[in-house]
This record gives structure tokens, sequence and C-alpha cells, in this order.
DNA sequence: CGAATACTTAGGTATTGACCTAAATGACTT
DNA sequence: AAGTCATTTAGGTCAATACCTAAGTATTCG
């Protein structure tokens, strides 16, 4: 089997490599056969192939067996999913800084009423 | 000197170490120094304070020496570009699906047509 | 069936990454 | 100036990752 549904970190970690960033770009136009999306690369097939279980494993691409080929196809839930965590941390810390500006107003009307 | 304008791969390497990934959470709560933020984790100072200069590498906290400590900060700039970078695979994907869906349509009508 | 195609499996090397301890620095405190 | 606190530097271990070559399996084609 598989996996179960993949960390975050995984799914961060399987794109923080060129090649792997290059497989989802090129993904982004449509599925594709392991040879054809390998030919750009200058890499033997076995190193390439495991990149691709990378991406797999972390829940980004998913692939079928057609006839002898392996066609893989993006998966954009978890695009999605890496990209909420982020916005989340981004607006948690934007809340923050207006509780702060806030604050501070406060602070200053504050003390122009003393 | 720190590092040129860092690469999406070395932001998306930095997050998915589950200790950076909860640093970048707690750092959602304001600035911090590096032995507040080290406090939670059961490791070793020197390495906690390299996942520090991963995450600073990286582009996505920055930090200033005040007295003898050290405080960090998050850099939400960072967090944004790799959220947009994610949304712009993302798009890139659902405007295919689009285009293969319209595709489809018109290939359905003009047999109907025959 | 036999040859070709599309991958996968097996197994090895070299670099990187995540941790550690011990010792050094730099900045306040008394 | 001596001591303490916050952090860094130095240097070493171990596991994981990124690659490779060679050989195997599965599928299609002639």
């Amino acid at each position: 089997m598989p996996n179960q549904t993949p960390s975050i970190e995984a799914t961060f970690g399987a794109l923080s490599d060129p090649t792997r960033l290059a497989v989802v770009a090129a993904l982004c136009n449509g599925p594709s056969t392991v040879s054809d999306l390998a030919a750009p690369f200058d890499m033997a097939l076995p190193s390439f192939t495991q990149h691709l279980g990378v991406l797999e494993n972390a829940g980004l691409i998913v692939s079928r067996r057609q006839g002898r080929a392996r066609v893989c196809e993006l998966n954009p839930g978890a695009l999605r999913a890496a990209e909420d965590r982020l916005a989340a941390y981004r607006l948690e810390w934007e809340a923050r800084l207006d509780r702060f500006e806030t604050h501070l107003a406060k602070m200053q009307k504050e003390t122009r009423d003393d």
C-alpha cells in the first residue's frame, strides 16, 4: 500500500528539490508518462523514478499503470493543503500585528489623556 | 553576509522539518529569543540554532542581536512567496482542466451534429 | 515465440542533514 | 575584574538522500 494521509512536512520536503519542482510544473500541463517526464533531465531513470516516488508519497501526484507505461498526474488537493497551511501562518501573524497596532494606538491615546 | 534572495526550494526545505515548522508556528505569536524558542524542544541548543539558521537562510525569519540575546521574528513575505508559488501551480492545473472540459463538451456537440 | 519497450529492483557510493559534547565568545551584573 | 547568562564555534557521529550501474519483470509488437 502507498501510504496514509501524508504529513505536511513530507509535502514541503517533496517540493524542496529542483527536479521535483520541475516535475510538478510539467504536470500542470496535464498527465504524462514516466519517461516523457524524465526526458528533459540528465539523470538515470531509476534516480528519476525515485523522485516520482517522493512526490507520490507526499500525495502531490498520483499514478496508474497504462499498458507498459505509467501515467502520472498532479493532485491539486495536496497543493491546496500546503497553500492553506502557509496562509494560516501568515494570517495568524497578520492578525497579531493588527492587535499590536491597536494596542499601541490605545497606549498613545491614554498617554495623551493623562 | 547572510544570503541572496533565497530560492523557493530552500523555503520549502526549511518547512520540511517538524521542529522548524513548530518554530514558525511559535513565531506567529510574536518575536522571541533563541532560548525561549528552544525551551519546548528536547534538543541541545547548538542543534536548535542550526534549525534557526536554516529558517533564516530561507528568508522565513529575520533576527537581530539585543543585548546578549538574539531575537527572531517571522518574515511573512517569505510565507506569502511560497504560498503564491503553490497557488500558481494549482491555478495553472485548474485552468488546464477547464480547457479540457470545454474541449470535451465541444467534441460531444460535434458528435451529436454528425 | 522473440525482440523491443517501459519501468522496477537490487545494491553500492558520496554528499547532506540532524543531532551530539566540549569549549569559546560577547554582553550584562556585581 | 570576576562571574554568569545567551549564544556561537568546532568537530564528530549516524542516518537519510541523491545519485549511479547492472540486471530483472511486465507488456506489447512483429
